[in-house]
RNA sequence: GGCCCGUUGGUCAAGUGGUUAAGACACCGCCCUUUCACGGCGGUAACAUGGGUUCGAGUCCCGUACGGGUCACCA
């Protein structure tokens, strides 16, 4: 019972398994990017049977949001990426929120400074070395101070910070599974400030503490710390840790010289979902937006979670960045949506029917049958279905279409005899109606079309529509489209 | 500016010394058709650039250009 404190800390690692973490700032809503490094965290731990952590990164305090957290936990719901460790469900190397972490990093600078890897520096805050352009390590005095003279300048209350101590000469070199060997010259490190002067550790400190608490053997971010990881490593080669695998991951970007960005106007994940993308798809593409599958499935692009779990290899991330196009997740999109059981489709199509077709006594459901393949992003579907709550004005100029063969009195001539005919209908099915245009078309020797064609444009009063002459007239009813047959007919 | 990284069609990308340089989105054309879609068929379009190495280079090496990242007591 005499293990210190350090070894106890180093006890509770679960060890053998691969885990990785998701460690977001709570900012409130969910970028695009971050989504996708949560997706290929994920991914990286369930293709290796491994656990994924949720670590909340809220040392921000000044910007903390309301409700921030709780958008994190929903979005990872909602997209399926559930974690096994994390501020909500617990787990073996709590705390998951780094505010309530705040007491161990001091103890791990201070055991940094006894084996020599940092040192206080008493100067005041550097204002301006930019203008050097090149730092000078030697010059920091504080490098230089003895530990008895620290010791004393810190007991006697002088204001400090813990600053890492880089070796003065020699190369370090790091491995990331995405670029590979990286070497650089320690004379172009920095003595990072480790600990603040407020008592604060940096993020950089913070997270190598907690990568290494929590047990995480794949480090898994954006390439914006590609530069830092050679200090990474010097830390932790200076407490004696293993060193985990880096995974860094290129930017998502808007163009070819910015990164998508909320501020730019560019949609975060909730953006998306509210613009009338599927959750699914979105996560699709964004899984391509950098991955690509290798070996059998090379030319595969939809993927499910699941396998996107068992094909995720690390090798398949792309060093590059990648343009986030809007099109190709609506063709994404789409292709979802054509997939969809014409239940579930009716399901989340009802409330954007709804908000364009107000009339009860259209269903719903018909409708969406007649949309779930002409739909790319559920937003596009009220304007499609304008006419079905009241008739467009329209200009009989819209009668006339040359592949029908439909002109003005061709139109007159078809919509005096179906009206008559339906009229006469005992049935309103979609068997019955086109029976009765058929053998029109049939007695009077011409094509279908030349029937259809008038028929359509008077019951819907405009000439895109969702569905056909039959379909619109079956889900109008009967009484209805005999009206607007009739208000067309005037029309000629 | 120093250091690090990247560069295959408009976009996402396959490709790991020998290929007619895949596939997808977008675009164009044709077919299907009761409009629009869906679907089918076809087409335009790429290895940033200059040198090497090699019998042979998109693939390896060096330079150049362009782009990105980083150089905070921010994360």
């Amino acid at each position: 019972m005499d293990m210190t404190w350090f070894e106890q800390m180093e006890a509770r690692i679960p060890r053998g398994e691969v885990r990785t973490r998701f460690a977001p700032s709570p900012t409130g809503y969910m970028h695009i990017g971050n989504l996708r490094t949560a997706l290929y965290t994920w991914l990286i731990a369930r293709h290796n049977k491994g656990k994924f952590l949720l670590r909340i990164e809220d040392t921000d305090q000044g910007r903390l949001v309301e409700g921030a957290v709780d958008v994190i936990y929903r979005t990872l719901e909602q997209c399926g990426l559930d974690h096994d460790e994390g501020p909500d469900v617990g787990g073996p190397v709590g705390p998951y929120v780094q505010t309530e972490r705040r007491p161990f990093y001091g103890k791990y600078a201070e055991l940094l400074i006894e084996r020599g890897h940092a040192y206080r520096c008493f100067c005041e805050k550097t204002e301006s070395e930019e203008d050097s352009g090149e730092f000078d390590r030697a010059a920091d005095p504080c490098r230089a101070l003895s530990r008895e003279e620290a010791d004393r300048r810190a007991a006697a209350g002088e204001p400090f910070v813990i600053r890492q101590r880089i070796p003065g000469e020699g190369t370090t070199t790091f491995h990331d599974e995405i670029f590979g060997d990286i070497t650089v010259e320690n004379s172009t490190l920095d003595d990072q400030v480790l600990m603040k002067r407020d008592g604060l550790p940096t993020y950089n400190f913070a997270n190598v503490i907690d990568d290494h608490l929590m047990g995480i053997t794949h480090v898994v971010r954006g390439s914006e710390y590609l530069s830092s990881a050679p200090k990474y490593n010097l830390l932790y080669q200076g407490f004696g840790w293993d060193i985990p695998k880096y995974v860094h991951c290129s930017p998502v970007m808007r163009d070819a010289h910015n990164k998508m960005s909320k501020r730019k106007g560019d949609p975060s994940f909730e953006d998306l979902i509210a613009q009338g993308y599927l959750t699914e798809a979105v996560l699709n593409y964004v899984a391509l937006l950098g991955w690509s599958p290798r070996g059998e499935q090379a030319e595969q692009e939809i993927f499910s979670l699941d396998e996107l779990k068992e094909a995720f290899e690390m090798s398949g991330i792309s060093k590059s960045p990648a343009i986030f196009d809007i099109e190709k997740l609506r063709y994404f999109n789409s292709e979802y949506i054509r997939r969809m059981s014409p239940e579930a489709f009716a399901k989340v199509a009802e409330p954007y029917i709804r908000q364009a077709v107000t009339d009860q006594r259209y269903d719903a459901a018909a409708i969406a049958s007649l949309l779930q393949q002409r739909t790319e992003v559920l937003t596009d579907i009220p304007e499609k279905l304008d006419f079905f709550d009241t008739l467009p004005e329209y200009d009989s100029e819209l009668f006339i279409h040359k592949k029908s063969k439909s002109d003005l009195a061709s139109s007159k001539e078809m919509l005096e005899a179906v009206i008559g005919r339906f009229e006469a209908l005992e049935a309103w099915d979609d068997e019955h109606i086109l029976d009765v245009m058929v053998r029109l078309a049939e007695e009077k020797g011409v094509k279908n079309a030349k029937v259809m064609w008038p028929v359509r444009i008077a019951a819907a009063g405009k000439a895109v529509t969702p569905g056909g002459a039959v379909e619109i007239c079956r889900i109008l009813g009967k009484d209805e489209t005999l009206r607007r047959l009739t208000i067309g007919l005037e029309k000629l």
